[in-house]
DNA sequence: ATAAATTTTCATGTTTTTTTCACATATTTG
DNA sequence: CAAATATGTGAAAAAAACATGAAAATTTAT
């Protein structure tokens, strides 16, 4: 997951970087409009973080430029007040918006979101028999179709798309549950026991990682 | 896809080109009503956005000398208020209009659906017994017609389209009832159960995929 | 205008799913 | 090896999602 932080200023950028790295993010910076487009051309980034008031080429017409030519969800920083109601009314397809000051933790909050919100569907994923066709929103194993619930369909899809990636439960949690779950972390154990189970002789593949989580690996 | 767009700000061309153009559609440009009359018979478009007031000939006009050769859809521009009722009582065949300021995003969407409207579309799809068929707008069971509404009909159709894919509600709401349909979610639901009825037997294809909307599987 | 048909909303009941939690089992550590 | 720590598991409680029926609102036809 690679992203692009463009803010004229470098502690902002820095404290941005900071944060989303924690959350295993790579980040790349700009520091203005002309640079951010450049960039971009060059890299496939799956956000930009864009803020609106820079120096040589401000955040619209950056993100004009860009959304030209890359399908990138872009998220802006603006000024609390000033230049806001261009963002609605100018719609450039931006995703989503905060304001500045922000709390960071808020920030990245907002960037899982998006990415999730942006995730492509309709993959389809196979290691051997057992095969999830995201389009028809379904898993088979050797041809058989397996009822498997949301919860389970969506950790399931979660894992295979990490393949060889160990995952905290917190991670888990977030990325599938939402960043505002505030339950137990337990309950990870419980859906991945009866998705070990509904995956019969594929459920082996779901290993414990002790102390950290849980990964899948074919 | 070819759509060729009417209006004398620059601006405003721009803009929408350049969306149009995101959305895969070819894009020419005329800047008044004589252009636009003058274009249109040298070239097949599949759409005409045009503004109305403009210099040389204004939109109405335009539209009238275009409409009288060639049966082309058109989506009016118009400014807030101002010539407002005139679209209504001139029944130009005018497809859609938008009033300015508009969002871009907005007029790609009702493009698409006057596009959707037009699209001639006339198939024959069969499983098993159950028979859509689209030039003749009926629906058979084991040859025997069954009586479906225009919604029910719409729905079966973008199920039997879709064979195998999930579908949310999101989607089908959009698809079927329109972008700017902004009732309850849930509605889809009651069609599901009135379509299962009427589809006796074959009501057991359209599937419930929990947590996400439904499908169709035969 | 009135009636009929269709569509939408909504409250209710039912089913399914999710979460919690206590206890069992396994693994690591001193 | 015992204690401490972590994960596995089954069952019950809680929550969520869907199906349904009926009424209200809207649209269309007469």
């Amino acid at each position: 997951m690679k992203i692009l932080v463009v803010d004229d200023e470098k502690l902002i950028r820095d404290v941005v970087k900071e944060y989303l790295q924690l959350d295993g993010f790579t980040v790349e910076e700009a520091s203005n409009g002309d640079e951010a487009v450049e960039l971009s051309m060059q890299n496939e980034y799956n956000l930009i973080i864009m803020d609106i008031m820079m120096p040589k080429k401000d955040g619209y017409q950056a993100v004009r430029e860009i959304k030209k030519v890359k399908d990138i969800p872009v998220l802006m920083l603006s000024a609390r007040g000033e230049e806001f109601d261009k963002l609605i009314g100018f719609d450039l397809g931006i995703d989503d918006y905060v304001t500045k000051p922000f709390s960071p933790k808020e920030l990245v909050a907002r960037v899982k979101a998006i990415i999730k919100r942006n995730e492509k569907s309709g993959v389809k994923l196979e290691f051997g028999g057992l095969v999830l066709d995201d389009k028809a929103h379904e898993v088979t194993i050797d041809g058989k179709s397996v009822n498997l619930t949301p919860k389970e369909y969506d950790l399931l899809k979660y894992f295979v798309s990490n393949n060889h990636i160990a995952l905290s439960r917190e991670q888990l949690l977030t990325n599938i549950w939402g960043y505002d779950f505030y339950g137990d972390d337990r309950t990870v154990d419980t859906h991945v026991k009866t998705l070990r189970h509904q995956l019969g002789k594929y459920g082996q593949y779901i290993k414990t990682v002790r102390k950290v989580g849980y990964k899948f690996e074919y």
